[in-house]
DNA sequence: CCTATAGTGTACAGACCTGTATCGTCAAGA
DNA sequence: TCTTGACGATACAGGTCTGTACACTATAGG
């Protein structure tokens, strides 16, 4: 399933719908950057869609093992784990070609034109929060930090794009400590209204 | 400046770039739903990029006198102005046809394609960045802690679009106010080291 | 009445878009 | 050696895109 051309179409894909935008990037881009012969492209991907739902869901599992491997020699270490994922954040915003969040980016395209797209970038987002949740569970954080921490990844990403500045990641990796340590957590959200500090 | 047929273009553009993307949208759309005449169109707007430009100017303007309207009534009251503004996003999370931040949208597919709609994407985030200083300062709260707040409105913007729950925002509604009092705030980006609590 | 202004409707140029069809090439395996 | 399959190159169909040209209408002001 995993040919090189495969592969390589995927990489050429990727990079331009990333820096320059899916409807902006055409088929013909695509293949002339590549090398790839339009046919085998056809080939390997039924239609445009079927290549961003490629690329998207490939980039969603490199994410996910990078986050992984990034975090997992850090067990045990508490906040430690959340921060290695925000510092990552320095090489990402600091890369050339950045552009903010790739699945933000989808969603922002195809929200109401592809719901197998947006689909993509809602899972992989689920994903982000479950797996920060699971961090904040194992180090014994309030997990219900989790959406907010990704809010603030993804809003870090966001922002980022726009300023040229670094001071918004440097104050965001001051600031995660307190935030972690310092806010006392209430679940009150349906009906209860007890404390919860750890499991 | 300002005629009817105008605003009118305007309204109809926004809403389908705000929807469907810029590049998704084509001009003979804006002007069949409009029903103003493709040479009227091109009599006010010079080009599609500037149809563009006006509508997120416009759309700018507008969103800045709605985030002074909603906090001026509430100086004084400490941190119910910031909480107004995350209230708001109840609002428009729920709105029919939400898509997350039209500055954002239109930063992810310009950004490296029109320097002059990047800019405006970073002008408006830079404003909402400088106003909810303002605010916190008013307020004698930490103002170091406004790009944390932005990253939040805007990451909340993102992770509201693919997700049709709202605890997130119930959440980031129940979390500002430890955020806002709970954190001390060191002012040590650069070199000093000195505390830093109100202004 | 005359003219300037704003708008309508439509056709069209030229480019780009997605996706297909056709034919040629080359290499591996039986 | 023959066959099979993957790939290359290119042309093209049919549609859509932006932007312009041209001819016509209506209205307000002098």
């Amino acid at each position: 399933m995993a040919t090189p051309r495969r592969d390589h179409l995927l990489d050429t894909a990727e990079q331009l719908f990333y820096t320059e935008g899916f409807h902006a990037t055409g088929i013909d881009r695509i293949q002339a950057e590549s090398g790839v012969a339009k046919t085998t492209l056809y080939k390997h991907f039924r239609s445009k869609e079927a290549l961003i739902i490629a690329v998207l869901t490939r980039s969603s599992l490199r994410v996910k093992e990078e986050l992984i491997a990034l975090t997992a020699p850090l067990q045990g270490q508490g906040s430690a784990r959340v921060r290695a994922i925000f510092s990552e954040l320095h090489l990402i915003c600091n890369s050339p070609g950045f552009n903010g969040c790739l699945f933000n980016n989808a969603a922002a395209e195809f929200m109401y034109l592809s719901p197998a797209i947006r689909q993509l970038a809602a899972e992989h987002m689920k994903w982000m929060q479950d797996f920060i949740a699971q961090l904040l569970h194992e180090e014994q954080l309030p997990t219900p930090l989790a959406p907010l921490l990704l809010a603030i990844y993804e809003g870090i990403l966001t922002v980022a794009r726009v300023q040229q500045s670094q001071d918004m990641i440097a104050l965001a990796q001051q600031l995660l400590d307190p935030i972690l340590t310092g806010i006392t957590v209430h679940t009150d959200i349906n009906e209860n209204n007890h404390r919860h500090n750890k499991e």
